[in-house]
DNA sequence: ATTTTGCTGTAAATTGATTGACACAAGATA
DNA sequence: TATCTTGTGTCAATCAATTTACAGCAAAAT
């Protein structure tokens, strides 16, 4: 797209609630918003958000504020959620199922092709309308399909095997349940980690601190 | 416990992948390791980690670097890994039935000591030897029981009104995985969130620049 | 025993992110 | 048409995080 590559992580993690709270203040009527008022609301410094939108080129209007319509479906573009990026989910425990549910929710930016297992007792359950397919049919099908993107659900035992697979076939985007150290193996992929137990675990640290 | 005050997240946020590094390496028989070979392995600077490790107290030796065992346990500590605090789920759901069994891996410091949801169907079932309430008894649990920490798994609806009621009864820590903002209406409470539509929407981001 | 090497702890420098300040554009008012 | 108000876009200043540099200690080598 454009000019994007300088932008910091800091920026890009706001964008989705940002898009969240424009929603919001879409479906409650409200047409126009000040970066001050939006401040308020989402209790960030106006400041910050008038920088974070100029990253992306000016949206707002000098004297007016932004349109929150026209806004929101800006920062969705940017966001891509639009987009159908084809998604294969590897493991159907709990975390799995409740991980698919997200990524069919609309807005997403993705579309589930294809679930996967080792467990044989799940083979051939369907999910969501998807069948569970067997772990050994995972080259064949990214290779019919091309999905762009792999989620893990699974414990880390496998994860460098199957990272090195899905790399090999050319899928580059993960994300990524395990603790496994995707981007560390294979520094090209685009990665997303969700880590549970650190986060967690972070919560027990703040806990701690207070007594 | 000490003067802790000051040690920035970015820092606390890094611990817990010490944390299982080293477990790695201690059960890996590995005792000593430098700053700088831990560096390598873990794919950070050696500098950041002397760095890190500082804020909580000097655990090495010059000349020697760090002991593992030691290390670890140290570390451990600081995360509060042998504590039990009290944990109570709402919402039962896939993702709640996954979170459980975050909550009870080891070291997680955390113990489930209840389960509520609103549906019906579920309640009486049991999950990894706890029963599900009815999420009308939560008050009444929560006054006899006395947790610590409660865990969000639901959909955003019904969240002002329930953590308004937890954080009157006095429960002050929330892992949260809903959108709803509960640092914004509680300031004082702990709150650490794990939003996955934002995190799958920055994932969406980031494969939109590439192309 | 003495020198050399290795590696921490910490202070200073640098880099990055957030906040503050303000010039100026657009609309409102009269 | 002239004046006033509001609020963006942007540059500068501040604040925070990371990296560099190095003094000094411990262990290993001589």
């Amino acid at each position: 797209m454009e000019k994007r590559e300088d932008i910091s992580v800091s920026v890009i993690k706001r964008l989705p609630r940002y898009y969240r709270f424009l929603q919001s203040l879409k479906e409650n009527g409200i047409v126009r918003i000040s970066s001050k008022e939006l401040a308020n609301r989402m209790g960030l410094t106006a400041s910050q958000i008038r920088h974070d939108f100029n990253c992306f080129g000016g949206f707002g209007q000098q004297g007016y504020g932004y349109n929150v319509p026209e806004l929101h479906s800006k920062i969705g573009e940017i966001l891509g959620v639009n987009n159908e990026r084809k998604a294969i989910l590897i493991g159907a425990g709990n975390l799995g199922k409740a991980v698919c549910n997200k990524i069919f929710s609309v807005n997403s930016g993705f579309r589930l092709i294809g679930i996967f297992d080792k467990n044989e007792a799940i083979c051939g359950k369907m999910i969501k309308g998807i069948p569970v397919r067997n772990i050994d049919y995972i080259q064949n099908f990214c290779i019919d399909n091309k999905p762009d993107c792999a989620v893990f659900c699974i414990p880390s035992n496998d994860m460098k095997e199957l990272t090195d697979l899905l790399v090999n076939i050319g899928i580059k985007s993960f994300w990524n349940f395990t603790n496994y150290d995707i981007a560390m193996a294979h520094p090209e992929a685009l990665v997303e980690n969700v880590h549970l137990t650190d986060s967690l675990m972070t919560l027990g640290y703040y806990i701690s601190a207070e007594d």
